[in-house]
Parts: C-alpha cells; sequence; structure tokens
DNA sequence: ACTAAAACCATTAAATAAGTAGTATTTACA
DNA sequence: TGTAAATACTACTTATTTAATGGTTTTAGT
C-alpha cells in the first residue's frame, strides 16, 4: 500500500506546472531544480502524462512544458492513475476472470470498497486545490474538507 | 497503491478463523485447502498475526489457530496493518525528518488525507461483517454502507 | 550555425515480493 | 511410551518491480 516514487515525484511535477499555467512554460530544468528531483528521472515520468493529454510540449530554445487544461480541471486522480498504470489495488476487481473465486470470495468486497474510496478521495482534489493551499499557508498545517 | 499478497491471503485467513469461532480451533492445513493457499506460505503469514495477539495455537495433533478475539473486535486496520507492516503510504507522513521539505511540501497534504481516508475505511470494517455477509450472500452483490 | 530544450532508446543496481525447503519441537492418543 | 499430527523456526531462492542513469537524436529560436 505504498504510494509509488513515479506517482509522487509526477505529482509534484504537475504542481509545478499549475504553479506556472498562464506564465510561457517551464523547462523540465526549472522543475527539477525547483523541486530537487532529477532531471533525468521526470524526463522519464514526463511521457505518460503528455501521452495522456495533461500537457503540452514546447521543443528547442525556450521550450518547456505547461498544462493542457486549467488547474481545476485536472485531479490527483488522472496522475495517480497514469503513473501507477491503473488505481485498482487489486487486479480481480477489474477482471474477475483473474481469479475463479472472485464470486464467492469473502473479502474481494472490502478491497472493492476500499479501492473505491481511494479513487473518490484523490479525485477530489485538483491542482489547484494543490496552488491554493500551498498559497495560503506559511506554516500552518494543511487541511481538505472532504 | 497495490494490495500485497501477504495481506490478501491474511484477510482470508482471518476470515476462516472468523467462521470457525466457537469451534476448538481449526488447523492450517484445513484452511490451506478451503482458501486454496499454500500451506507453507500461510505458516508464514500467520506469524506475525500471532505474535501482535490476533490470534492464539494449540500445538500438537488436533492443535490448530483459533481468533484471540471475537470476530467483532478484529477490523481490518490491524490486518493489513501487521502484514503490509505499517499503513502508512508514505514514510514522510510520520516522520516528517526523513524530507527536509515536508514542511512546504505541496503535495504532503493529499497524501495525508488519502491515508487517513484509507485507515478509516480499513478500520470500519470487522471479521464478524466479513463473515455476515458471506452467509448472506447467494450469488447476489456485496453491499457495505460506509 | 549555434545552442537549449524536448524526445527517444537502452541499461542497470537494489529492493521487495512471493514462495519453497527442511528441521525441530510439542503433544494427543493408542 | 512410541508415533504421528500439528505448530514453530531458520534459511534460501527466484522473479519482478522500482528508481534511477547515460547517451543520442531531433526540434526550433536567436
Amino acid at each position: 500500500m505504498k504510494i509509488s516514487t513515479r506517482a509522487r515525484y509526477g505529482a509534484r511535477l504537475m504542481f509545478e506546472l499549475a504553479l506556472s499555467y498562464g506564465d510561457r512554460g517551464i523547462s523540465l530544468r526549472e522543475i527539477a531544480n525547483n523541486e530537487g528531483i532529477s532531471e533525468k528521472y521526470l524526463s522519464q515520468i514526463i511521457i505518460p502524462l503528455k501521452a495522456k493529454g495533461l500537457i503540452i510540449s514546447f521543443r528547442g530554445p525556450c521550450g518547456g512544458y505547461a498544462l493542457a487544461r486549467d488547474p481545476s480541471e485536472i485531479n490527483l486522480r488522472e496522475i495517480v492513475e497514469i503513473l501507477e498504470g491503473g488505481l485498482s489495488i487489486l487486479d480481480c476487481l477489474n477482471n474477475s476472470s483473474l481469479c475463479k473465486r472472485s464470486m464467492k470470495c469473502p473479502t474481494r468486497g472490502v478491497w472493492d470498497l476500499l479501492n473505491n474510496k481511494i479513487i473518490q478521495t484523490l479525485e477530489a482534489v485538483t491542482l489547484r486545490d494543490l496552488v491554493e493551499e500551498f498559497l495560503n499557508k506559511s506554516g500552518d498545517n494543511l487541511t481538505y474538507s472532504i
């Protein structure tokens, strides 16, 4: 039940893009410096995010990346789902043919419930929320109200 | 964000113990047969559950295992926590000294929120619930109301 | 042309997960 | 009191996943 480094870095990457939303884009180098993450690693992580249409890019000098949509229109669920390769905490939840016991499995219900809660929770937080929290806080603790 | 096989098998193991609660205990062999899980592997998984006091054991012929408490007094949170070695989806949530950025981290709040939801959800389901669901259902889908 | 940036392609080291194997110990029961 | 059925203990193995690193190619602004 750990969240991967990929997804965490991806979230911070997307946060940086949200912070600079409206400007002319930001380079990976800048993001890597701001967040203290390897630029090379970020360049791997950004590929699927771009492929799924969350990000647009500009090549050449003064190039960089920008969000494809408004930060309020991108939630954490999408980001984590893309970077973790799906949000199913258990393969048999989506594909019940994987386990012939699925139909009578005594524990399947709990995992399904848990999975839905996770999705719900991530879906309720947008990049805009992250930016707002970040701008509001100055030492005080974060609070989400869902 | 996958749930480990250990935790899943552990949950089914505990479910079997809950099913036979009140009887004179059940052997690992029987549990392994009922659930179609390697007995050897289960014998590894059961060690920490016993160490944490969720299970008691009887050695020798006619020996076996039994729940140490009533099924209604054991929830899924305990089981998963023991078998996953903690329920923190991210180490820095418990130990903020692990990351010097913790205090100003823009994403820490979401992970913390998600972590709490997961704990809440697992805590709300007891072994008794699992047994009841199992006894009630005969083909119809599982439903939890939390 | 030069250069800064994305895009692409391949490799690797370490950790974790999943499971196996074998031995020792306890104890009910004949 | 010997035997067999069960737990308890210790060690090993194997495959997969994770978290990176390194180098080359393409694009485009000045």
